[in-house]
DNA sequence: TTTGACAGTTCTATTTTAGAACTATAGCCT
DNA sequence: AGGCTATAGTTCTAAAATAGAACTGTCAAA
């Protein structure tokens, strides 16, 4: 597989996973969400190394995902923030939490509880149809080819 | 960090992200979903080496995601099925090709188009609120610890 | 009896990751 | 002035994972 090009392929999924499709991508963007920002402050909660940190940050600012903002200037010190793009992950985020939540949990319940202050609730994510709000389920998908869609990929 | 017991971690996204966090468990299952069920079919789509095939197809397995069922006997073939448990990962998966479609398009447009069989419509997931049905947003939500919590992780 | 399909396993070379040490800038303390 | 600390990285070597190709075993069909 050549990885490198992976982000142009005629997939959807595909591209994505170029993107966030490892293992430290995800946990970062996970910080990211529970507003971590900083280096050092990455690191100590991920126990990444650093050498992977750097690397990882820096692909994700070369995609849009975080923008690198100095917070001080001498020394300068830069902070990663999650551009409208990176926003734009929370339902992948959320929905890989819910399915932990459901498949993966043991006897001590769940580690976090989500509450949407819009409704005041404590809440799970549901994906639904933007067309008729019904939740959906593979099984009553049917998919088409698209005018990207190149060869025999999703 | 120890990759081997990252799905016992207090957090769910790590849970989940030990099952499905590669590109190509990702990749694999993305063809599942596309109804693909046999090894030669996996490996030829997705152009895997049968080596790497043959392990992530034994965690998927492992892990409850899909079924090994025999559908030859002499020779003894077998063909792999997605469980409910692995059925119930369709939200990230179509959270990751919305996001594809989104932020990673080309002028060439979708590669794919999804149709609602219930409403019979084209359509997009969204990520709603169990409680109020509004669409969710990373910023309107807040977190709490939940009682599986150990430490300061998500 | 030979060929081909299918579902793997085994082997070596290359790439990626882990772990630790090192660099650079600047503020603060004595 | 000299040394300590904080932050944000970079560099180095060893270990682990992946790529790529060849090989194995079972059976059916020609």
């Amino acid at each position: 597989m050549k990885w490198d090009t992976l982000d142009e392929e005629p997939c959807s999924l595909s591209r994505t996973v170029a993107v966030v499709g490892d293992r430290w991508t995800l946990l970062i963007l996970r910080e990211c969400f529970l507003r971590v920002r900083r280096f050092e402050a990455f690191q100590s909660s991920l126990q990444i190394t650093r050498h992977l940190l750097s690397e990882r940050l820096k692909k994700l600012v070369r995609f849009g995902i975080l923008r690198r903002v100095p917070y001080s200037e001498s020394p300068k010190r830069y902070e990663y923030i999650l551009t409208q793009k990176g926003l734009d992950l929370y339902p992948i985020i959320m929905a890989m939490v819910h399915w932990g939540d459901t498949h993966m949990g043991d006897e001590r319940g769940r580690p976090l509880l989500h509450e949407h202050k819009t409704c005041g609730k404590l809440f799970d994510p549901v994906m639904v149809c933007s067309e008729c709000g019904e939740p959906l389920h593979a099984k009553q998908v049917h998919v088409h080819a698209g005018p990207g869609r190149r060869e025999a990929v999703g």
